[in-house]
DNA sequence: TGATATTCTCTAATTTATAGAAGAAAGCCA
DNA sequence: TGGCTTTCTTCTATAAATTAGAGAATATCA
């Protein structure tokens, strides 16, 4: 089993979370909502490039809509083997997270 | 915030369970054990050297037993920060986990 | 002492992550 | 229509992390 990097899976289970609605500008300011921090352009097309070529998603065009111009999106839409990953990588995480604390309010 | 690269995570959590008896043998064991995949010896000493870089680990010599020969182990053990750290990702992992759907017995 | 066992150090090669300039494509409006 | 503005992506260079394993250090055993 071949564990997907850290910036494939916030990547990846960005997409799932967004549904219909997951492109490259909703990908960013999502993982920066949860993070709080500041993330590249590269730092999401780049892994998102790579999970294409992976086939974990799958990619396409989407069209010129009614609102103020701009270039059209490209819309990602995780794939089945792509969610059979992530089911694998939890199954990972809960074992090693099994047991840790939580965190103590002081 | 600065998350932990996905081996930093891993080799620290490592550190934790193994509680008194981590250094970079048992380390290894553990995590081809629960990941069921070969680790060269490289991919688990520098992201150990980089925690302690980092301070979310400490290290100290261990002395010779009375076993067969050997060089003598460098353990490790998470320090406070390291702790603290851990915590953050979870917080986050949380977040983007969070309504994943279970695995489907099929 | 020489053979054997155990563990670590070190470094090179590959893969990922990160940054952001530049450009493509669309709507707006004189 | 043509230029301006907005939105989004492509591309590429650099830095950082991962991975592999040869080789050396250090211990016991016979």
């Amino acid at each position: 089993m071949k564990l997907l990097s850290r910036q494939e899976e916030v990547v990846l289970l960005s997409i799932w979370k967004l549904k219909g609605n997951a492109y490259g500008v909703t990908v960013r300011e999502y993982i920066s909502e949860i993070t709080g921090k500041y993330w590249s352009i590269g730092a999401i097309y780049v892994p998102l490039d790579r999970l294409v070529e992976k086939g974990l998603v799958t990619t396409y065009q989407g069209l010129p809509t009614k609102r103020r111009g701009g270039r059209s999106k490209r819309f990602y839409e995780i794939t089945s083997e792509g969610m059979e990953v992530l089911a694998e990588m939890r199954q990972v995480q809960r074992i090693l997270w099994k047991d840790f604390p939580e965190v103590t309010a002081d």
